[in-house]
DNA sequence: TCTGGGGTCCTAGGACCC
DNA sequence: TCTGGGGTCCTAGGACCC
């Protein structure tokens, strides 16, 4: 048996914990650059805040219901998923952290007899330690939990926990999810399925074999594998090294300064780098590319991207930001309004593992203690204070965040003071 | 008229997730 | 005026090789 536990509203319920007077008022957090609600209390759900709509067409909504609104505030949220996540390590011998207020445990080596009672426990220890409230779905296999977990937060909203513990109650929930709620069934496939007379995921469930791995290939197969109760997910205990690695953002405001999309870049390249360094990994390829705001039709469009090799495969700053402005040289273009750059680097491989040139110049030796150094430095601050001549620190691209929360766990000069 | 067969590797694009 | 960012996996088709 595996659990799925996942934070409920996650981002909200992190600025509740540091400020209670918005028990019970509609929040909301919004995408980078303030752009669209990203997550949603339960209020502002009720008010009709869709998820993914842009802050500007839900102004009406958000005066009228007296909605809080908030920046995303990242620092904030990923060291409270670090606190939930090791609660929760400490229920089980092997979890998966799948995203940042999700895990999946592995409850198989259990001795329990009643693991609806553990959910529980679980949720009420989370619930006390971090101030975030949870819910727990409990079955067979990952596409099970995730739908136990739906099936918790929609019918069994005063234990948040659902065990399917029995044919009969798997047999319930498939028969209460839409095709298109199912983990792994995005809107094609929904629409698709839909079509073809598949409503329920009890009508999926029987589907013929031919026509499941026709139309949806081998992610089809194993989900329908999955909602029998044979577990074809495989599992991932260890945080496996991630393939690539992206930086980008979308500017405060269009521009189409050269100058400006500089700084950006060598930003971007400069915190791949920083990323590389945590993984300890090293990048052979870094691709470039800018865009203008498709949104807006008055606009002429444009979008490219290049990919450069680089000799020999690395993670250093000053490298990466050399072949990151090589790359800004050759896309850019006078003349647009441009919303958008960002930096991926590529083909990561381990940092012990790299192939050296044979007529490289460069002393990697030296490079990795500076670097060593910069990361040490900053880390301890907290922020970036070493920077590279480029990255500049005024940040003339900088992202809108007007109602951003302090870091209070992170930064002693935010934590929250108490008054006596 | 009719233009092999089998293999690998890479890439772009599509689908999905949070 | 104002529409996020960061990932994964799979497949089809092209390039290339013998």
């Amino acid at each position: 048996m595996f659990a799925l536990v996942d934070c409920n509203n996650f981002y909200c319920s992190c600025e509740r914990v540091f400020d209670p007077k918005l028990d019970g008022r509609p929040v909301i957090v919004l995408s980078n650059n303030d752009g669209c609600a990203i997550a949603r209390s339960e209020e502002a759900k009720q008010v009709g805040i869709v998820m993914g709509t842009p802050e500007y067409m839900i102004r009406d909504l958000i005066k009228e219901h007296n909605v809080a609104v908030f920046s995303s505030n990242y620092t904030l949220y990923g060291d409270m998923s670090d606190r939930v996540m090791k609660l929760l390590a400490s229920f089980v011998p092997r979890l998966e952290l799948y995203s940042i207020d999700e895990a999946f445990l592995d409850m198989s080596e259990l001795a329990y007899e009643n693991l609806l009672e553990l959910g529980m426990r679980i949720r009420t220890t989370v619930t006390q330690s971090t101030g975030i409230p949870v819910t727990v779905g409990i079955a067979p296999t990952k596409v099970l939990a995730k739908m136990a977990n739906r099936f918790a937060k929609k019918k069994r909203k005063d234990i948040g926990v659902h065990w399917l513990g029995n044919d009969y109650l798997i047999r319930e929930a498939l028969e209460a999810t839409d095709v298109g709620d199912i983990w792994g069934v995005g809107h094609q496939y929904s629409t698709m399925l839909v079509r073809n007379g598949f409503k329920t995921a009890a009508d999926l469930v029987n589907a013929p074999e031919d026509f499941v791995r026709e139309k949806m290939s081998v992610v089809g197969h194993r989900l329908i594998k999955e909602l029998k109760g044979i577990p074809a997910i495989e599992w991932e205990f260890e945080p496996k090294k991630k393939k690539n690695i992206c930086t980008s953002r979308s500017f405060g405001s269009l521009t189409q300064s050269k100058d400006v999309m500089i700084e950006a870049v060598s930003n971007y390249a400069a915190l791949c780098a920083g990323k590389l360094r945590k993984e300890k990994s090293c990048a052979r390829e870094l691709i470039v590319f800018v865009k203008t705001n498709q949104f807006r039709t008055q606009d002429k469009q444009y979008e490219h991207a290049i990919r450069m090799q680089m000799e020999v495969a690395t993670n250093n700053t000053v490298e990466l930001i050399k072949y990151a402005l090589k790359g800004l040289d050759i896309v850019f273009k006078d003349g647009y309004n441009y919303q958008k750059c960002g930096v991926i680097v590529n083909d990561l491989v381990p940092e012990t593992e790299i192939q050296f040139g044979m007529f490289d110049q460069v002393d990697r030796k030296k490079n990795n203690t500076v670097m060593h150094a910069l990361d040490k430095v900053n880390q301890a601050f907290g922020k970036d204070i070493v920077r590279f001549a480029v990255q500049r620190f005024d940040k003339r691209y900088r992202l809108n965040a007007r109602f951003l929360s302090k870091k209070y766990t992170t930064d002693i000069n935010e934590v929250l003071h108490v008054k006596i």
